[in-house]
DNA sequence: ATTCTGTCTCAAGACGAA
DNA sequence: CCCTCTTGAGACAGAAT
DNA sequence: TTAGTCC
């Protein structure tokens, strides 16, 4: 669910947080993706009528094959390096949540059993798109598809959205692309919407740099969790009569959540019983995410023999299609490993923040 | 009369031929 | 032991100020 | 731009 009404509430109190981006710009730019958020919009979407669904031989599900190797191929050949982050176990506070997820989905099978029962059409449609779920298999095999392509898994011990942040803090990647909110109360410095939406539908990428945010709001990093707390996330119930509009005022007004807890009016404003903001709060400032040092991301060749095996041999791809997108991963990289800084220099690329970031001595590593 | 919250519903890919 | 993992936007009703 | 196909 990520933060409720925080689009909106950046949209009107930050707006200079939040800029609109050309595709093209993001050429050489390294990008941490969440992948079962990915996984799950394939699973939904791409080749499906009714309960129908994209399948090999054996009649598994490849809908997720065909989406990650169709998107990863547009991103190479627009020379973004991407980075897909895989999930973790889910922390015990959103455990609450998730059992309400997994009761919609129950709710949803039966409905789906009646539509069938009943042969209406549409139903049948809509309530068998709620009965998605991604499964460790359709994660693992979407990590063996990515490892041969060349592009970089990483498997996050906890929330993928965390680890995605992380990787951006510590300037291992550019920045975080998602459609979930979240990243930025993880603290991503920088965070992409839209980056995947084609441009036929003529929607920018639209870039929030996060200190840019702070600044507009007024608020430091720990003030802007407390907000996002307040809002509504996904780790502990949100206080009835407090959406996004009072929660900025409280947290301006007072500073921090123990302040506004001490001087609210409790006749108005019910506190849930034990409410857990404060370990809310430390999963969002300190959440588990791996941090080695040492391990480089890289981007190497497409393994073509290995593509060949797994997509065409197991999966029932059609072979010139692999063969055709093999050479596209490869010139891709060649373009792309020319890099960034000799692009720039011949004025081969235009950017239009080349000003506010060229003082950063790590702007030609992420 | 607004402003705001809570709740409910929907929609979510990508390619290439025509 | 079970099972484990996505979401934002908009429309609308009704409460609070 | 749009309807059909991808497996």
């Amino acid at each position: 669910m990520g933060i409720k009404g925080l689009t909106k509430l950046l949209a009107d109190n930050a707006p200079r947080g939040m800029k609109e981006q050309k595709f093209e710009s993001y050429f050489g730019r390294k990008i941490a993706i969440d992948a079962s958020m990915s996984i799950y919009q394939f699973l939904i979407v791409v080749g499906r009528s009714g309960t129908e669904m994209l399948t090999n031989e054996a009649g598994e599900t490849t809908s997720h094959l065909v989406g990650m190797f169709s998107r990863t191929i547009r991103l190479l050949e627009a020379g973004i390096k991407p980075v897909y982050v895989f999930d973790g176990k889910p922390p015990d506070l959103k455990k609450q949540e998730l059992a309400k997820r997994y009761s919609r989905r129950e709710d949803a099978t039966d409905d789906l059993a009646k539509a069938t029962e009943i042969g209406n059409k549409e139903d049948i449609e809509k309530f068998s798109k709620r009965t998605v779920k991604v499964t460790p298999q359709h994660n693992d095999d979407c990590k063996k598809l990515l490892r041969l392509m060349g592009v970089p898994v990483v498997e996050a011990p906890s929330e993928a959205e965390a680890q995605c942040a992380a990787l951006c803090k510590a300037e291992k990647v550019y920045a975080v692309a998602s459609e979930d909110m979240d990243s930025l109360t993880f603290g991503a410095s920088r965070f992409l919407r839209h980056l995947m939406d084609p441009s036929s539908k003529k929607i920018p990428v639209m870039e929030f740099d996060i200190s840019q945010i702070l600044e507009e709001l007024e608020l430091s990093m720990d003030q802007f969790i407390d907000l996002c707390i307040l809002c509504g996330c996904d780790y502990c119930d949100s206080i009835r009569g407090i959406g996004p509009q009072t929660a900025l005022k409280l947290v301006r007004q007072h500073g921090s959540m123990e302040s506004i807890l001490e001087n609210i009016n409790k006749e108005r404003y019910q506190i849930p019983d034990d409410w857990p903001y404060e370990e809310a709060r430390r999963l969002f400032k300190e959440p588990l995410v791996t941090d080695d040092e040492q391990t480089e991301l890289k981007w190497a060749a497409p393994d073509e023999e290995g593509l060949i095996n797994f997509l065409v041999k197991e999966n029932g791809f059609n072979i010139d299609r692999v063969t055709k997108a093999v050479e596209k991963i490869k010139t891709a990289k060649t373009k792309s490993s020319q890099g960034r800084y000799e692009l720039l220099s011949k004025n081969l690329l235009m950017v239009n923040d080349v000003g506010k970031n060229c003082h950063s001595l790590n702007f030609f590593k992420s």
